[in-house]
RNA sequence: GUUCCGGUAGCUCAGGGGACAGAGCAAUGGCCUUCUAAGCCAUCGGUCGGGGGUUCGAAUCCCUCCCGGAACGCCA
């Protein structure tokens, strides 16, 4: 699609060309916030002045003179320090209206970008629920993902189940000692085991299914698979709820049970990667700027997670992906390196592993923050989000912030259904557009949404909201590109804004019919895109509130 | 001690080399006989943790110190 930001980069480039005989790799095209200093503007003029020695100013004045015509370009003018503002025809701008109209939720669609993009998230171990923790990372992997796929990538999501290590052990022990204690035995729950209420609940379900059984044979496997089946499911219930979704559930236990993990140790040995060391095998992390040779193998012969990590990694790089990116939370950070070492003494590609960190989410309620312990089985779960303060809010509201930065969550704030919650003020500009069509249709106003120019839009107000139009596509692929979500929730709420503001200044359902259906057609456009950008982190957009 | 995050308005957070530092909430004052007041309009509010440096230009980059969170296992 020819944007106008295109457009205006390539005049700049051949200017560049005729002024200074410059060829610029890339010219940064930015939209000001002060309307003043046009509708788009170049900062190029200041960033080739270290470059060619010469001052900004002088430097942006010979851009400008050599800038061929278009008609796209109303004015052009040069501000101190060196910024060059594009003034753009007013028809121009107001195009984009019927382009939106016209590509619907294809309005911002990247180009195919041909590039295949794993995105594994949440992948919490099946031993409880979710808690608030994983919750911001669902939100995290669901939003990215779609946002790239709008984007122009391919994109696969999946969740790494962890079902076959000591902690499945401990889940299979924990579930039995909950069982042993339905029958009144004296059966502690073992010091590595798990203690929240699902585990009671899935002994429960044991045995009103096979009442006493296990209590003379041996229940280990069926307590595992029942545990980990159970689990899931809730998991899945729940995240389905957050509207998150995956493409793939990949489970470590067939990891072992294809081989693939042995296959990899073996891989590894045979390239000479590890050593023996007091009994155990280390993998030589080290070549790949980890700061200390990692245990592989323990030396009583059990694998440490590292091993099935990278054997994972290995599968997955193995199905074709171009990239990979995990989104683990911050207290794996000290994880990454010998992960992407693993990765890349396995596949011998370097940088195919990129790892996005979430920091730390506090909960607070009654001003005081809620101590999280997932031993003591006291956790927030994302269900308890979901029933306390709902799918739309805490979506919008994990969404608004950067992965790395620290957040709290004041749950007394977020359950408030008010203005105080920002995702309402982005889902009422929705309603309030779907309330006009409805007020429009019972009035049984005529107006036609398929005018091929307009004659009577105009006013600040107006061009507030084709800017932001106009500025959507450029959105998607910033986000896309630097996996920057919480731009989505913060472009909603501008556009919103203008949304607002017109709404408070114009009267959308005029008179005239001619007005009325320009309006009504800025009006579709703006619904369409906040529906769409919302449906990129996960919010719904109704039709009334 | 080392590593990774963070410290910006009363609170929660954007901005992460460029034009006067932004938003929400909170606070103050206006606006519902007109398409939804979950709204609009206006006002108030900041030594960008401290100190050095680099730059035409620093909240942004570098150094250093302080504060908070996390991680540094043959746990996952």
């Amino acid at each position: 699609m020819e944007t106008i930001e295109k457009t205006l980069r390539n005049l700049v480039k051949e200017a560049l060309a005729n002024a200074f005989d410059h060829e610029a790799d890339s010219i940064h095209i930015e939209t000001p916030a002060d309307k003043s200093h046009g509708d788009y503007a170049t900062n190029v003029a200041m960033t080739l002045a270290g470059v060619f020695r010469k001052n900004p100013l002088d430097i942006a004045r010979g851009i400008v003179a050599e800038l061929p015509a278009s008609d796209v370009v109303e004015r052009v003018e040069v501000k101190p320090p060196g910024f060059i503002n594009f003034f753009i025809d007013k028809h121009v701008l107001l195009d984009v209206i019927r382009t939106v109209l016209r590509d619907k939720h294809d309005y911002g669609k990247g180009e195919d970008k041909s590039e295949h993009v794993n995105i594994e998230y949440v992948s919490a171990n099946p031993t409880g629920s979710l808690h608030v923790g994983h919750a911001r990372g669902a939100a995290a992997g669901d939003s990215l993902a779609r946002i790239m796929k709008k984007a122009g990538y391919r994109v696969t999501r999946e969740f790494y189940v962890n079902d076959g290590g000591n902690q499945i052990a401990a889940l299979a022990r924990s579930i039995e000692a909950r069982y042993l204690q339905l029958f009144d035995e004296d059966a502690p729950i073992p010091a590595d085991g798990y203690h929240g209420e699902e585990i009671k609940e899935i002994a429960r379900r044991i045995k009103s299914e096979h009442g006493d059984r296990f209590l003379t044979e041996d229940g280990h496997e069926h307590f595992r698979k029942f545990g980990v089946d159970h689990l899931m499911k809730n998991m899945k219930e729940d995240l389905a709820a957050f509207r998150v979704d995956f493409d793939i559930f990949a489970s470590e236990l067939t990891l072992y049970e294809k081989g693939e993990v042995e296959a990899t140790l073996a891989k590894l040995e045979e390239q000479g990667l590890t050593y023996e060391k007091d009994g155990a095998v280390f993998l030589r992390t080290t070549l790949k700027d980890d700061e200390k040779d990692r245990v592989i193998v323990k030396s009583d012969g059990s694998y440490t997670y590292l091993l099935p990590d990278i054997a994972y990694h290995k599968n997955k790089l193995e199905r074709g992906y171009d990239k990979l990116v995990d989104i683990l939370g911050g207290d794996h950070h000290g994880y990454i390196p010998r992960l992407k070492a693993g990765g890349e003494m396995v596949t011998g590609k370097k940088g195919v592993l990129e790892v996005d960190i979430l920091q730390m989410v506090r909960v607070i309620q009654d001003g005081q923050e809620l101590k999280l312990s997932k031993r003591s089985g006291k956790a927030i779960t994302l269900r308890d989000l979901i029933d306390a303060v709902g799918t739309d809010a805490v979506r919008y509201f994990f969404a608004r912030h950067s992965l790395n930065t620290h957040m709290d969550l004041d749950l007394d704030l977020a359950m408030r259904q008010t203005n105080e919650n920002p995702v309402y003020y982005a889902q009422y500009a929705h309603a309030r557009i779907c309330s006009i069509f409805r007020k429009a249709k019972e009035e049984g106003l005529p107006f036609d949404l398929g005018l091929a120019d307009f004659k009577t839009l105009a006013g600040e107000k107006t061009f507030d909201l084709v800017e932001k139009l106009g500025a959507y596509p450029a959105l998607i692929e910033e986000a896309a590109q630097k996996r920057i979500f919480h731009k989505i929730p913060a472009y909603i709420h501008r556009l919103a804004q203008s949304l607002h503001s017109f709404y408070g200044a114009v009267t959308v359902l005029a008179s005239c019919e001619r007005e009325r259906s320009e309006r009504l057609m800025l009006l579709e456009a703006v619904r369409i895109v906040i529906e769409d950008a919302l449906g990129l982190i996960g919010v719904e957009a109704p039709d009334k509130m």
